[in-house]
DNA sequence: TTTTTTATTAAACATTTGTTTAATTCAATT
DNA sequence: AATTGAATTAAACAAATGTTTAATAAAAAA
């Protein structure tokens, strides 16, 4: 599945999708990317065809890391439901502070582009672990009635959208970078502790 | 403060906000605007100069829009901060479903030109009705003590974030566009359910 | 070493794109 | 009716951009 890509090809994948995340597929010229990776111009197209083909490689490549990591930890078997809202909380905000501008650069693509992205997306998080813990637990009478599709949603809503409207954050706040990302540090314990309250009865 | 358009610059306007909020500023050319909204090419800089220009005006004023919603219900001086909760999701919901590309647009826009935009953003919403009531809360000690920029930001990140990851959301439920916007509706009772479970003790 | 294949380069090409020009039409004013 | 200024148009322009070509250099195979 993998394809082994030469060293030259590392360098345009890397600068391009550094350019990608950073100003979007359009914003983002051929030249940038030669620039950017000190490579020869001609060099994009003989190793990726074109702009679109080495925009797509990156963007599904990006795309399943982001998936991963969450469906992953929703589906280790030992863990409970209350040490997955931790772990991936804390995951995911480590992530996204060592790359802030992923969470805008995949929901873009998204709407530009849902189908193609998708495809990697099956059941994997509406049937996993973590959401039959939280049917055990309604079931149980501990936790509220409510579709799963709620409790999946908060979950991602608190961790990734305060990144994205980190600019009013940091306006509103005065804050400078670090002490934002000391906010989102902050909310890997309060976040689980929220969706904790949020489903309980 | 307020300018006067004529017939043409409006039809300019409306057709380069479409097409400015579907597709993002590089994505969209002025022959697009102009075909869009039916009128002759030169006529866009003969109006509004550049293509530049008319997008600071466009991505203001929706901005503004955006913000006042917002900033209106915080500052009401009569309702309980129950009832802000309640009237800010339904407002907000209402208000994205009929425009569904309005939070990545302006979540770009943030990302790519933060200082112009935010000046609109003062101390409206850290300084609102909104904060002193659930700083009074925390006071009498019926909700937590937490920075209550956590407070706002969850606010915002329940309700907007959905949609901003609609395609997901669309996908992992097998929803059609329909069945999401229902799904967003029913957030507009229990948002404000969960925000008030997240900050009671 | 010689030949063949692969990688790299500078230049050129064809479109696209934002903007301007110069002519024409339209509306209002005198 | 004649004149003036604004609105509209088709065409042109210049720069940017994705891609290709043809030549050269480097590496691998013979």
């Amino acid at each position: 599945m993998k394809k082994e890509y030469s060293e030259t090809e590392i360098k345009i994948k890397t600068a391009a999708k550094s350019l990608f995340l950073k100003k979007g597929y359009s914003a983002t010229t051929t030249r940038d990317i030669s620039k950017e990776s000190d490579i020869n111009l001609a060099l994009l197209n003989y190793y990726f065809t074109s702009k679109k083909k080495l925009f797509e490689i990156i963007m599904l490549e990006t795309f399943y890391d982001f998936i991963s990591k969450m469906v992953e930890v929703y589906n280790d078997e030992k863990s409970t439901l209350e040490e997955k809202l931790k772990l991936t909380s804390s995951k995911y905000i480590d992530m996204i502070i060592a790359e802030p501008h992923l969470p805008t650069f995949v929901v873009n693509e998204l709407k530009n582009n849902p189908s193609s992205i998708l495809k990697i997306l099956k059941g994997q998080i509406m049937e996993s672990k973590l959401v039959d813990q939280y049917n055990e637990g309604v079931k149980k009478g501990v936790y509220k009635k409510i579709d799963p599709i709620h409790f999946v949603t908060n979950i991602l809503s608190l961790i990734v959208f305060p990144f994205i409207s980190s600019p009013i954050i940091i306006k509103m706040k005065k804050f400078n970078r670090k002490e934002f990302n000391d906010m989102m540090h902050e909310r890997k314990k309060l976040i689980p502790q929220w969706i904790l309250q949020m489903i309980k009865k």
